[in-house]
DNA sequence: ACTAGTTTGTGAATGAATTCACAAGCTGCG
DNA sequence: CGCAGCTTGTGAATTCATTCACAAACTAGT
């Protein structure tokens, strides 16, 4: 398959998040314009967009809210039940396990991993806090897609070396960190600190 | 001024958080082949995202550290205080309020606001919690730069509007929604679940 | 002072992503 | 049926971002 750019994959998920509001709202079909209108991009860019992977439109009409939802769904490999851990139980962890949003998009939580005696053995959220020692021996049982790293920024690097070593093939990053992987290991990185500085740069560098 | 791509902000973001590393560590100059090394680029890269604002290197020798630091805090805006607020004083406000890299990168916090009358007038983290209809009228004194949007999603463009005809330039989104902001009010959005399907997408369509 | 060894800064070349523009296909109506 | 009115799908054109490649500038060693 030719390579998918970020930016499409990006917006295959904003899409998607309007076709299940119009799904609920119950129309029946909806335009590439419509989407791009609600997305902030242009229409030859939706189409663009969809036509890497097919043709899911009607000429005339628009597309099928329904078809080009679970299309969407498809794609974005939604289809199926992701096994998620969260290694780092501190505040980031904590509010990752209260998200509703991942059970909604068929994320289950099997387990959260830390360190501090403090906290093994609690539950956050209904999910367990387990010794962090343990997490190879659990992989091997209950094998997890996902890693949600969520700890300290000075050990990110080491816990993902030894996820990656685990044999999980993707992993979230809460830390501000630049990670490194192996190449069969897909890293995607939430960075608010750098989502602010974005915005300190606009500030600063208006006209 | 010439306009600078989203993607070289990000990664002079990177590359200030790495020097900040050698700074701290004593280091005197740095080349742009160690940065790129480290930020996972190239060093080619790091030389023209940085020649966007000047010329800062010594040929032959590299970049000061101390100079270069200082070049791209300021290039960030990062050289002045920032004054936040949260709107939204539920889990991922309060997560926020509790984030130490805030203050360390100049970031002040000034009130976090919320609806729900049992949280008005409590504290979080030492941060008063406001009612939100004084949020029109706090701003007229104590003019934020930045506003951090934590409210539900289904509130989210409403509020947005709210924070934009009150004249705040910069509006930090955590809320998993396409907002739209007139153009001299710059929104940067925090979408884990993007990132969770950008991950879903991989593994779903490796090769 | 010269040479060998580095590393920057930047036009030019390449590559990637977006936008344009239009033929092709569908619907509904007279 | 045939025409008017839409809207898709997609090559071609354009714009934007990255990489190449090399002259210029610096250091250190002799």
């Amino acid at each position: 398959m030719k390579r998918i750019a970020d930016s499409t994959v990006r917006r295959l998920s904003i899409y998607l998040r309007f076709l299940e509001e119009f799904e609920e709202r119950g129309l029946a079909t909806v335009s590439s314009d419509e989407l791009a209108r609600r997305g902030g991009t242009t229409s030859a860019q939706v189409r663009k967009d969809l036509s890497f992977f097919g043709s899911f439109g009607k000429r005339g009409l628009g597309y099928s809210v329904p078809e080009l939802t679970t299309a969407l769904r498809e794609i974005l490999g939604l289809g199926k039940e992701w096994r998620v851990v969260i290694i780092g139980a501190g505040k980031i962890g904590a509010a990752l396990a209260h998200y509703r949003g991942f059970r909604q998009r068929g994320f289950v939580i099997g387990a959260a991993y830390d360190v501090n005696p403090e906290k093994i053995g609690r539950q956050l959220e209904g999910i367990e806090i387990r010794d962090m020692s343990r997490f190879e021996a659990d992989i091997e049982t209950n094998r997890p897609d996902i890693a949600v790293l969520a700890t300290p920024t000075e050990h990110a690097q080491a816990v993902l070396d030894r996820i990656a070593r685990a044999g999980v093939k993707a992993v979230l990053n809460f830390a501000p960190a630049q990670l490194h992987a192996p190449n069969d290991v897909a890293v995607k990185t939430v960075n608010m600190a750098m989502e602010l500085e974005g915005l300190t740069f606009a500030l600063t560098n208006r006209e």
